[in-house]
RNA sequence: GCCCCCUUAGCUCAGUUGGUUAGAGCGACGGACUGUUAAUCCGCAGGUCCUAGGUUCAAGUCCUAGAGGGGGCGCCA
């Protein structure tokens, strides 16, 4: 058997002083041709390897440079040294992978986040990334755990799908036949998707939701956790095309009870995380506090990384209507004084990205749960809510926004009366025939259901404290960009 | 899709009003040192100043177009 190491993590926590130990990884640091830092990717932690002068070679010597793979092997001694406890003395070392110096990217230095993309798949090897990936990870699990412990079944909904009438953005499409203008036609001159090889038009999905909803009406929760695809060409910090999206959705719960889980399930992932991954949220803790010295005073963080975590931790977020929430922005002295680009002036508008931010990172200075939007403004399968004003439909929506990323969670009630649900698709012009199979559920059986979507690279940029959502997913995928 | 900014050594960046041979730090490489830990000290190499065109006696610097990167907005998760 080849593989007889011991992983550098269990080596550090279990510090097995004077035993013989065989380490692999890749080497982040060489000092006075003696001490190798060596990393693994279990932790973001390395282990010190001590090399006895005079041991090796000059070629041996040589060939361990930053990024090379090397095996060692050795005793676990106290370290002499002040900056680890334990190190190991090594007996052999040999060279698993050479890695040439001149041209491997990453050097010991400090790079740019921009740089690195431009090598994200050697990015990894960093101590950022090797964190924000341990953490991405760590939440991942973490999400399957909190769901699976409280008796949902996770679900998986189809990754190609027919349904265009969702309305979540622009979809790509999948399709077999020849995009050289020899695709056959209908006789009006459209393709004729009846010949493609599903037999009709088909796309990468831009939500499990609806299929969700189906699931819920038998196992009563259910949740997705996949990847998802929108065609849209958003450009920002925060859209990627292909993301992955977690979407609960349960019967039985009404707004207020979606709203709970989902404040419930955000809380829970973002302790698991402080608890298992504390050393990774360290060092991306100290990176954000640098990065954020670069910018002027008023741009920075009341809080810290971990503080502001804990504090989300540990406190209700802010739950409050839309109607109020225009209230709060109208009155607004930020309003008043005409510092928002799109005025506050009346019930109905679409929030925009400068007002969420206002209610979150000034205002409440907390999570915010917005919940009850103008149907108008709102998708077709939300609830409409019941005694409302004549012009003021709303809908059982709830968003909830966090400070920094914005929207990440997004949710409704959804509308379980056929008759209510069909009107408004009606008004909305989405055909009832390409729904069918969905407006079977209110049919038969129908009956109060909820559940909401999450991104989870925004939840990952949340945890991590970075900026740009590109450097939270390993190989991003928007507009132009496709490598690896 | 719209608006703004950037592109100079492997990386991060200086480069004055358009003016001689384009610089620094880090990294790499060579050496010294040998309990270092962003090691230190000495030395050395390294340039299509993004590309194409233009203005000018003279362009890294000014103008136009394009490419690439970043940020903001919209769409949303």
């Amino acid at each position: 058997m080849y593989n007889q190491r011991t992983k550098i993590k269990a080596l550090l926590a279990t510090e097995p002083l004077h035993t013989q130990v065989s380490v692999m990884g890749w080497v982040r640091n060489f000092r006075n041709n003696q001490f190798i830092a060596l990393n693994d990717g279990s932790t973001i932690h390395t282990i010190q390897i001590v090399i006895e002068l005079g041991s090796l070679s000059d070629d041996m010597i040589k060939r361990i440079t930053v990024g090379s793979c090397i095996k060692a092997q050795g005793e676990v001694i106290p370290s002499m040294g002040k900056g680890q406890k334990i190190e190991i003395k090594a007996h052999a070392i040999e060279i698993l992978g050479d890695c040439d110096a001149e041209t491997f990217p990453i050097q010991p230095k400090k790079h740019s986040l921009e740089f690195l993309r431009e090598k994200a798949h050697l990015r990894f090897r960093t101590n950022t990334f090797g964190a924000v990936f341990r953490i991405r990870h760590t939440l991942a699990y973490a999400i399957h755990k909190f769901f699976n412990d409280k008796g949902f079944v996770y679900m998986h909904t189809p990754i190609i799908t027919a349904s265009d009438a969702e309305g979540a953005g622009e979809m790509f499409r999948v399709t077999t036949l020849p995009i050289d203008g020899t695709a056959p036609k209908t006789e009006d001159g459209h393709i004729d998707f009846s010949k493609d090889f599903f037999g009709r038009s088909t796309n990468l999905t831009v939500s499990g939701q609806l299929e969700g909803e189906l699931g819920a009406m038998a196992f009563s929760e259910i949740y997705t956790f996949g990847p998802t695809f929108r065609a849209e060409n958003s450009n920002t910090t925060r859209h990627l095309a292909e993301f992955w999206m977690i979407e609960p959705e349960m019967a039985f719960y009404d707004l207020e009870d979606n709203a709970d889980l989902a404040e419930e399930f955000i809380k829970y992932v973002i302790r698991y995380a402080m608890e298992n991954n504390a050393d990774d949220l360290a060092i991306l803790a100290v990176r954000l506090e640098e990065e954020e010295k670069t910018l002027p005073q008023d741009k920075r963080s009341t809080m810290g990384l971990i503080e502001k975590l804990q504090f989300v931790v540990k406190n209700d977020f802010e739950r409050l209507t839309y109607t109020q929430a225009i209230d709060i922005l109208r009155d607004s002295t930020h309003n008043k004084k005409k510092k928002f680009q799109y005025p506050i002036d009346q019930w109905g508008i679409d929030l925009q990205s400068e007002h969420e931010r206002y209610l979150v990172e000034k205002h409440f200075q907390k999570p915010v749960i917005l919940t009850n939007y103008p149907a108008a403004i709102k998708a077709f399968y939300m609830r409409q809510d019941d005694h409302c004003a004549p012009d003021r439909q709303t809908v059982a929506a709830m968003d909830i926004l966090a400070p920094g990323i914005g929207e990440i969670v997004g949710g409704s009630q959804r509308e379980e009366r056929l008759d209510k649900l069909t009107a408004r698709m009606k008004s909305m012009g989405i055909p009832e025939q390409d729904l069918w199979w969905y407006l079977d559920t209110r049919r038969f059986g129908a009956c109060v259901h909820a559940g909401f979507g999450l991104g989870f690279e925004r939840l990952v940029q949340f945890v991590t404290g970075m900026g740009n959502i590109r450097d939270v997913i390993p190989f991003p995928r928007y507009p132009k960009s496709a490598e690896f």
